[in-house]
DNA sequence: GACAATACCAAGCAAGCGCTTGGTTTGTAA
DNA sequence: TTACAAACCAAGCGCTTGCTTGGTATTGTC
């Protein structure tokens, strides 16, 4: 039991400084936005409001006054209210598609790299990214087609990513389902979590949580 | 394999009489509006609309013109606009809940009713009302807060329903997780599945769908 | 055929929306 | 100090929104 913990905590720490360091290393290649900046803390509030009201809700004016500026001032930074959107979902999709990646490293076996992925989504979900990821599932269609055809392009980026740990699990007869099956209800389900999962409270970890989906898929 | 196909058939002949029996009397009661009618054309129209462009993004106007009237009319039917969107939850709880019923009484032991529940709630969700179920899962911050209670009331329950099934199964010794984050796992999970499954292509009937759903769960 | 009740129309109001404009402050570097 | 760009403000424009109003068809009932 404590030796569990232990692990669960070392594990912990050991993603968070490796999240860190990804964030970091986003920044510098002008991927990311630098949340300690006036556009990344927009962003952020972006984030936060949307997931809260809906981007439809939210008004420009809430926006500005989330960050102390006046409603106008916003439209030096962004041309359109649409386009705070698409960045805050270009941004996270950039930022898991690394995150995913390091997960991947990380692991050896396919059965493992599944895990490590879950483990990493779960962790966007419900991390600090988690109002962002919100914001990419639930404010899908108030981005237009053009934005939409964008976003899309990275999205099948960081969709190959788990398409190919599924494949090779099927082929070597650890999956019998669809891989494209799976991992399409891997995304409900996960992404789901966000309008449930508190760990704060009821004791589950974000270990146990992936824990219970490898257990569900029967590996 | 042919009768694999034949028995789906048949299984789905019997399924679609017995949900508009269902419907019709749940109209005989007045739970729900008729389709035929003006308040249940409207409704139908309005989930087609909310779901296809959202709620905040859908006008009156809107609403008004997909039944053929001036947009001021709709406020003889409702007082808000807000309470269109309660309707439309509203009434697809009280069917969807009278169909999962249905199908708990229609399967005998434990495994049965759950998997009777999963095909159920898919069809549902890829059915005829599922731009209203679409509606009920992504258009949920739409509603005011007193709205939300109403519909939070009646949705418990329909959760009810799920959870005795998934507690029978776990005192049977059939299931491992905990029944409540399981149930959580398989509302994303099939709730999503109305943002990619097309019945049409791909050759996946919803019992293929099912039975990969149950195979997910090791049942 | 009289009479409500119901369903609807035509017009428009008040408020809130995204965004623009013209001008001021702040930061930076020679 | 000067020069200049980036960041911001104060004000408000033009448009759309949900909803109201006063009046007219349509429908069902005895």
């Amino acid at each position: 039991m404590f030796q569990v913990e232990l692990k669960a905590s070392y594990a912990n720490r050991v993603a968070v400084v490796s999240q860190n360091q990804i964030l970091q290393s986003l920044i510098a290649e002008n991927l990311v936005s630098d949340p300690e900046g006036a556009r990344g803390r927009l962003l952020t509030e972006a984030a936060r409001l949307f997931r809260e009201k809906g981007y439809e809700r939210t008004t420009v004016r809430d926006l500005a006054a989330a960050v102390g500026i006046q409603s106008g001032s916003l439209f030096h930074h962004f041309r359109t209210k649409e386009e705070i959107l698409k960045a805050v979902m270009v941004e996270t999709i950039r930022l898991n598609t690394a995150l995913m990646q390091a997960a991947l490293e990380a692991a050896d076996t396919s059965r493992q790299k599944l895990r490590g992925l879950i483990r990493a989504e779960l962790e966007s979900i419900n991390g600090q990214t988690g109002e962002a990821m919100a914001v990419l599932v639930f404010e899908w269609r108030s981005l237009s087609a053009p934005s939409q055809g964008e976003v899309l392009e990275l999205r099948d980026i960081y969709e190959k990513l788990w398409l190919d740990v599924l494949e090779s699990l099927k082929r070597e007869g650890a999956l019998e389902a669809d891989p494209f099956v799976v991992r399409r209800m891997l995304t409900g389900a996960l992404s789901w979590t966000v309008t449930w999962y508190k760990p704060e409270r009821g004791g589950l970890t974000l270990d146990g949580l992936t824990d219970q989906v490898m257990a569900m898929m029967a590996l």
